[in-house]
DNA sequence: TTTATATATTGACAAATATTAATATATTAA
DNA sequence: TTAATATATTAATATTTGTCAATATATAAA
């Protein structure tokens, strides 16, 4: 798949680009994901699972816990673009 | 909905990613769209009002044309860094 | 008005997707 | 080893989605 249309598949559910927001402030571990997402375990880890297929995110395993972090540096930077609020024009 | 989704959503499907990319060079009549997506008429002008709804594109009718433009700014952005090819690193 | 052309809409259908409960796996502690 | 905890996977289901053929609408030409 072309590697743009992979990018907005992976940020085009609720879910999954709650999840990649949330990272955008540093890896985090699972057990802080699901309740911060207000899903169940079992579909944030399913929408992690996406992610990581997709090239978005890489995973570590620490002790019982497993930590995400975003290593998409394109994703990083639309994120920044969508999440900015020019305040000269409507959307400058 | 949330107005990042929004522009996610609308690029997630080849169809219109691939409609959207082409009026990044400029405003285009359907007739143009259809040939160059390679889908039937009603499956194109389907995903065109999609792309309308989302704040994406604004048509204009000429006679018994019809003419879309890209309005959406933060799109714009969006495409140009998403097919930019950076050379110093894999993805810098 | 009638005909031809361009685009939009509808209805049907298959495929993809998101969600959850239940279960499996992995790791650590007892 | 057994029990407890964290995460992943599976199976079932409901919903959404993309596509197309057929039809409707709009405009212009004859």
């Amino acid at each position: 798949m072309k590697e743009s249309l992979k990018i907005f598949k992976a940020l085009c559910d609720g879910t999954r680009l709650k999840i990649v927001e949330f990272l955008l402030s540093g890896e985090k571990c699972v057990c802080e994901i699901v309740p911060f997402t207000k899903r169940t375990q079992s579909t944030v880890s399913i929408q992690l699972a996406k992610l990581k297929n997709l090239g978005i995110v890489e995973s570590r395993r620490q002790g019982k816990s497993v930590y995400y972090k975003l290593v998409n540096k394109k994703v990083m930077k639309i994120l920044k673009i969508v999440n900015d609020n020019p305040q000269g024009d409507k959307n400058e």
